[in-house]
DNA sequence: AGCGAATACTTCGCGATATGATGTATATCG
DNA sequence: CGATATACATCATATCGCGAAGTATTCGCT
């Protein structure tokens, strides 16, 4: 996937991942995997920054001698994928305008 | 719509815009407004990206005293659309991933 | 016991890029 | 004559994905 629509989706894709039930980085890695393919580095620095913004909390766990971050969403997590849904129309008229003049067969 | 999010669908927005006919700078602006808005620096800068990576051919053409530049797709932009078709199946993937769990009023 | 793979998270530097600010220049309209 | 539209260009800034490299522990295999 192109790299610059891959940035768009990212944090909402995150925020996706973890909205049902709270989770972990190494997790949310595999469970995104099927559907959007990112680097730990891109992973860590994207949770690090949706703390910032109050789009999730974190608690530090301790698991089989090792640490885990648990992340869990907040209410302006839950809204920044309600916002999204909302772009989805935006975006579905982009991809109408996009794909405009070309046959029905695609 | 997030910036982010713009990123990824400038490069073919502006394409499109110049897909069925040949067109120059004001006029893409006009033309992409009701779908995406951008700055003008923002539109310059990409045309001459895309210029660059040969998906578009540019020809200075006169007109009432000002100087037009006229951009034309190649066929390496006609495939970049195409490339952002076969995107499309795996955006659409994600908004399912996003949207998941959620109920069907959306 | 030895060792590679998996688990789990962190930090750094690089390149790509959208945008506001600013500049240049001409045409049109009141 | 001044405001607005047309038309394009350049620069500095901030954001961000990612590869590379590092730190540590656990587990399966031989």
């Amino acid at each position: 996937m192109d790299i610059q629509l891959k940035r768009g989706l990212l944090d909402v894709c995150v925020l996706a991942a973890i909205k049902s039930k709270d989770s972990y980085g190494y997790q949310i890695m595999k469970d995104m995997k099927p559907y959007l393919e990112l680097s730990e580095s891109t992973l860590y620095t994207i949770l690090k920054r949706l703390e910032t913004a109050n789009l999730l909390t974190v608690r530090t766990v301790e698991h089989g001698g090792r640490l885990r971050k648990y992340y869990h969403i907040t209410g302006a997590g839950l809204k920044r994928i309600e916002d999204f849904k909302d772009e989805w129309r935006e975006i579905l008229s982009i991809y109408r305008f996009v794909t405009k003049g070309d046959d029905g067969n695609e």
